[in-house]
DNA sequence: TAGATTGTTAATCGATTAACAATC
DNA sequence: TAGATTGTTAATCGATTAACAATC
């Protein structure tokens, strides 16, 4: 299911921050909004969002521009945050806590359904509302709910064999926080968060400014 | 300072990765490695390698390929890390709690010195042996010690206001962990890491695998 | 109606890939 | 020497930008 089209990776990723920048502006109760003005407030051409935009669909009205809340939903509903997400946090750490506490993630439909640690201190602990469980319980948690999306953030020598047990047991997406490159099939879609290839790209361009 | 040539953004974003994987084969004691034998492992090309490589020195052999802690050293030193960052965190929250206790961006060069909270209950506590300070200290802070980079973790209300002030007080690089964007002078860089885009792509991908 | 702005086609630009002479 | 592999130049591919007819 789903678009069938090939859109391209630059694309996809410029879609949430269109919905950011619509959330702006709907919190600001701007109702109409053209391509020319949302560039100039993204930094990037009003061509290139037309062409983003048509990738997907007709959203524009000519000589008038896009209204914003239908926009906001159009690009909502590609993105698959309409629908919602279950997520469940394997490593109760800090970086566990970060995401189960996110209020960002909630609001654009991703739910954290369970929290799994190893730790025996941890479990039975809650974060954010959410008890925390035993790791040994979590084959069983997703056979019996429904799981989306399993956000990895376990010490990085667990990360393989936790990620390959994911996909066994038929999880879609993992959300990898380990600096760790996962090698798994195509049918598991791996999205890596690598902090330190951020701060590290960020080095560069402080020495090259 | 620095190298003048402008290198693409695509390519210094490889770069941490090559550090990577560069690292992997260090450990397990293998001494050379050729474009191709890298290609295959990273899913990329040989020729895109040695592109990106040619962006900043020779640093290969023909016949042989790469030694790999040569290549390792000129990619780290390309980066800057070699040379060290000093990081402050500001916002003792989880992700800021998980930035200090980071060992793959410590193992990078980048060291925290400084860690920075409003709430009375955390100033004095100590995270990774890094004391918490009073956010009212931390100008005081940045004009006697060398901060050359701030990782911004406070509440999204407050990010602007604070990424104005570290602006002002002559901050080089912001890593902005806050779902919003800032606008801020060229002088100052900004690095975002936006954990809701992040799993958005993650989800759009989910539905149209 | 006149002005504004879309969606799309065509043109341009930049990034990736292929090819190959140089040489270890 | 023969084989391997680099760094680089040329060719291709894809993404961004410009232009414009359609139309609100």
């Amino acid at each position: 299911m789903g678009n069938r089209k090939i859109v391209s990776e630059a694309v996809i990723k410029r879609l949430p921050r269109y919905l950011r920048y619509l959330c702006e502006l709907k919190n600001n109760d701007i109702l109409r909004v053209s391509s020319k003005e949302l560039s100039l407030r993204m930094g990037l051409t009003a061509s290139q969002i037309r062409q983003d935009l048509s990738c997907f669909g007709e959203f524009g009205q000519q000589g008038y521009g896009y209204n914003v809340e239908f926009l906001f939903d159009s690009i909502s509903t590609i993105l698959g945050t309409d629908k919602g997400f279950n997520v469940i946090v394997i490593g109760a750490g800090n970086m566990g806590r970060a995401i189960a506490n996110s209020e960002s993630i909630q609001s654009r439909g991703f739910k954290v359904t369970g929290i799994f640690d190893i730790k025996e201190e941890l479990i039975g602990s809650e974060i954010n509302g959410i008890k925390v469980l035993d790791i040994k319980d979590v084959k069983e948690f997703i056979k019996t709910t429904n799981v989306d999306i399993v956000a990895l953030t376990v010490p990085r020598e667990r990360t393989k064999e936790v990620a390959e047990n994911m996909f066994e047991y038929g999880v879609k997406g993992l959300w990898n926080f380990s600096a760790m490159e996962l090698t798994l099939p195509k049918e598991i879609i791996v999205e890596n968060v690598h902090l330190s290839d951020s701060i590290m790209v960020l080095g560069y361009k402080i020495n090259n400014n």
